[in-house]
DNA sequence: CTCATGAGAGAGCACTGCTCACAAAGGAGA
DNA sequence: TCTCCTTTGTGAGCAGTGCTCTCTCATGAG
């Protein structure tokens, strides 16, 4: 795997330089991405990217998955504190705002690349995870029902011995959380509330205390 | 303004039918809805859907208002009760997936048609935030600042008389509620819930524990 | 040192949004 | 009633898109 590799290599510089292009024109011309677009910039035909990405689409769920990496990588950067990852998260979203609507925002084409982006999609939310599961959370009253099987089995993968009835809130947490990002991020907010960082910072205290942390 | 509206009274009927075929290519084709293909179905050149509407933006920012306005009839007719909004409003968004995408996804060219929308956008809101100013809520501790000022501002606005802090919890719980159908349209709980109306259920009566209802 | 494989080019298809000059057709004013 | 003139619809056309196909050619593998 070492000269063989010369090939492959250069293949996957070309690769990474077709996604920062790509990402460049997702961040100016928004989410309409033109792959024509891409290569006039590279400087290259456009059926040349199709060596490379099988499709537009294809291209995208790349992107997706680094937007989930990068935004991953920048929740665990952050100390381990629920507000501290929170505000890590929001931060991340209003430097990469087309990525965010990209990930949270409505799927492109109707459909969600299925397998591929679910392990990239979990680190965020283990991130938040991991917090809720180290401290000493109230368990509250408990659900019932099928629901109460179904959050059992996220605590035994994400975080084993924790209540069903805490698994809940701290996706209900979590909810709120991609929520209040989503909605200054859209324009919800606009006109309404300026101070945003307080405002994004009050919500999430109150997500904290919901779910039992403090 | 009789007869002389002979000619207004066709027109409006036209907008009204090819809305009604853009609605229905939305619900198939997904967002990328092509003003083309509308006039195609309409048996009509292309070229004369621009005599009702100047571009394809203007059909969605159509479209998105009248989207705010059924969501908004259904949440009214929902009994006055916080749970039965909250369901009325998720059915909604079941029953007209894209038409939900359109308004709190993404914003579809990285542009949202300014003023329009807002008023339409107001009932929903106005819906949930009847219940709540109507209902007798702890305040809890205060916020302060310039947040407060602005929650302070948006209570004068909808709800008169209730005090800031509450208004930023129900705030909360809406970016809760949107959260969490979003989460389940966009495929978020894809393979992690299935008693998908238990949960929402599950989450917005801790958010009406949370704004203090009940 | 051959030669197959991978990378790139370019034409082409069907589609899109949008503009334009043109043709009916109907209501408004004389 | 007759004449305009605004409104509505047409079809061609431009620039752009995703994607496929065939072709060429340099280069790494054997």
């Amino acid at each position: 795997m070492k000269a063989a590799s010369l090939r492959a290599r250069v293949r996957a510089e070309m690769t990474d330089e077709i996604k920062a292009v790509a990402r460049r024109h997702l961040s100016t011309d928004g989410a309409n991405l033109s792959l024509r677009a891409v290569a006039r910039d590279l400087g290259m035909a456009s059926s040349a990217v199709y060596r490379y990405f099988a499709s537009r689409d294809e291209l995208l769920t790349a992107l997706i998955i680094d937007a989930y990496g990068s935004l991953g990588d920048a929740a665990e950067a952050a100390p381990r504190e629920w507000l501290a990852v929170c505000h890590a998260i929001r931060e991340w979203a209003l430097a990469h705002p087309h990525e965010w609507a990209l990930i949270y925002g409505s799927p492109v084409p109707g459909y969600r690349a299925p397998r591929d982006t679910v392990p990239a999609a979990a680190r965020v939310i283990l991130a938040l995870a991991r917090i809720v599961a180290a401290a000493e959370v109230a368990e509250g009253e408990p659900v019932t029902g099928p629901l109460a099987d179904e959050l059992q089995a996220v605590a035994d993968g994400f975080a084993p011995g924790t209540a069903p009835q805490v698994v809940g809130r701290a996706m209900g947490a979590w909810l709120h959380c991609c929520g209040a990002i989503s909605a200054e991020l859209f324009g919800q907010l606009q006109d309404t509330v300026e101070a945003r960082r307080d405002f994004f910072e009050f919500q999430m205290r109150g997500a904290a205390r919901w779910v039992g942390l403090t």
